[in-house]
DNA sequence: CTAATTGCAAAAGCTTTGCAGCGCA
DNA sequence: TGCGCTGCAAAGCTTTTGCAATTAG
């Protein structure tokens, strides 16, 4: 979490990207997004309506160099479109309705153990998890 | 599983599906496939190297049918396609690699259990999971 | 025979890319 | 000032849809 919004430039160097306008806003948009989970479609809403001038394939890019810079987390829960998460560090379970395309968020100790050592024996490490479920 | 080609027919009927030519095909391309997951792409492939006569089109209305239908499950594991599993009833885990793409399967009572659990707390049940992992 | 199904081609989305101009360091 | 970044528009992909012709039951 970051409440101190002069440290968005310095995150944004310490990951290698020039702190311009776009970006500032865009991470300001993850951090403080009512909910969780955003489509680039979402922050491109968001920051038209709060009068900035940004293109719609700028915040496709600036989600990608985040995503690159481990900045976020981006997920293909519904396969027709990406979601993106801002990356807090702690790891945690998606639920997804494959229905109506809530997510629900879990954290399971022991899950997340078992998972480390599958991946593990992979040679790899976790990146994001998600369990797509239905009423059925 | 499914050995005798001749009960695909019967599978289809159940299903509330005529049984035609195209669906056969596709539904012994999906029994019989080297790997597991297939592409709608992958499937076409496969029809036409072996001289039939459907189009792209079909398969991905016929594999949405079967999804409907429970046959297979869709997953959307890269973001940029889905990939279809018969579905044989034994639920398992997937890995996939998110730098090349490759899936491993693995099956832990413990985590799908747990998975289950917190599904139901939800009023729902679980269709697929997915564990996206990398080398970093 | 009749309704379901198919093939083709076109459309629909989401996402990426090319390029000229703008802005941060 | 220089290189990176942005905006716009166009292209690229996968997937879906409209429609006339075909086929299963």
């Amino acid at each position: 979490m970051n409440e101190n919004p002069d440290q968005i430039p310095s995150d944004l160097k310490k990951a290698g990207l020039k702190a311009t306008l776009p970006r500032i806003r865009i991470l300001n948009i993850l951090e403080h997004s009512a909910q969780r989970h955003v489509t680039a479609e979402d922050v491109y809403r968001e920051l038209v309506q709060a009068g900035e001038e940004v293109g719609l394939a700028t915040v496709y890019r600036v989600l990608t160099q985040f995503e690159q810079a481990g900045l976020v987390i981006r997920h293909n829960f519904e396969g027709d479109r990406s979601v993106f998460e801002i990356n807090q560090g702690g790891h945690h379970d998606h639920l997804v309705c494959v229905e109506c395309g809530k997510v629900f968020e879990f954290h399971d100790p022991t899950i997340e153990e078992r998972q480390r050592k599958v991946a593990e024996k992979a040679g790899r490490s976790i990146r994001s998890t998600c369990t797509a479920f239905a009423r059925a």
